[in-house]
DNA sequence: CGATAATATGGAGAGTGTCTCCGGATGCGC
DNA sequence: GCGCATCCGGAGACACTCTCCATATTATCG
């Protein structure tokens, strides 16, 4: 989000540099793999490196401008999910469904983990937003009885990163067992 | 494995460097990170870059070398708990102690987690025998009806993998109940 | 115990990517 | 239009990777 609201607002060319660098790195990511140097983004978007590095210091904040988008959609998909779903089948699909996205995005979801466990404002707010949706399924689920009383969204995000990594090239009926055990470790 | 047993064995210089660098690497990667520059570990190690680079082409080899001796440890620890304690209280150390090398060893798990897709012959070595060693601790539990009848050494392996990846970097409490989480969904 | 062949060594240096620095340009408010 | 705060660009210092080959070390054999 280039300059945030509380802040003086960005200057014009700067917000252009901004977005014009966010789109060329989504373009050049997407086509090239998450390696490829800041410097042919930079390049490429027709600003200068210092600029590139003066809004994104590390390549972790790129990613994070990049990807936020996503996590939002990812996020959006939880509700939608509580809303079509009885409590334990909407809890169910939301598992696997992130454990689905970890496995495609595995390169992204092990930046945006680790850009959250080092502080990360933006993958901040991620985490929260991923958060309070997950916890909407989970109260859901143990105030009709169905889970452990203990167990909070967190941990069934923490459970679904988990096992998207553990579960990534292995066998459909492996992961299933994997994502199986699980479950039933959820329930009540 | 220095100077495999079909060809002609290293040169006593070679294997003396090769264990050297090895022994190093370990030292350096548990203490700074596994991002280390590979000519700090040859410096230390008292070699030329060039002898570094010629046993190990790629980072990813020398992880694999570093790895497998750390997994011969670990993967002994499976069978002295298997001696030690009784049936279910052996797995669950066993996971503990997978969770925990995970995560003091993150970015190592990752690494070679990683290195799967290239086939690593070193890779499938330690993945057959760290199941071996799994294997004994989930069959005797199975036997003794404590834990899922479809469950198996591979499972817990990748549960363990997944739960500690997710479990780096939050508190003990929420990292507990995680594991319980696992633990309960792996009981019969 | 040499002598010779086979093997291993190390470290300079080329190639590549990261990131900083600051003189100069540009947009913004008055 | 003017002055100032902000932003730009890209040269260049620095860091890491990896190769090359003249030299040194080890193994082998008569």
């Amino acid at each position: 989000m280039p300059g945030g609201e509380t802040a003086r607002p960005m200057r014009a060319d700067a917000r252009r540099n901004y977005e014009r660098i966010v789109a060329t790195a989504n373009e050049l990511f997407t086509a090239h793999g998450a390696d490829v140097p800041l410097d042919d983004v930079a390049k490429k978007a027709g600003v200068g490196a210092g600029t590139l590095y003066r809004h994104f210091p590390t390549r972790e904040k790129l990613f994070e401008a990049v990807y936020r988008d996503e996590i939002e959609v990812l996020a959006d998909r939880a509700y939608a999910l509580h809303e079509q779903l009885p409590p334990w089948e909407a809890l169910e699909a939301w598992l696997t469904e992130q454990v689905t996205w970890v496995v495609e995005r595995h390169k992204l979801a092990t930046i945006l983990k680790e850009s959250i466990d080092s502080g990360s404002e933006t993958f901040q707010y991620c985490q929260k937003r991923l958060r309070a949706a997950t916890g909407v399924l989970v109260d859901t689920a143990r105030d009709a009885g169905l889970i452990r009383r203990d167990v909070v969204g967190a941990d069934v995000l923490r459970l679904g990163h988990g096992a998207g990594m553990a579960v990534r090239n292995c066998s459909p009926e492996d992961g299933k067992r994997v994502l199986d055990v699980i479950l039933d470790g959820l329930r009540a």
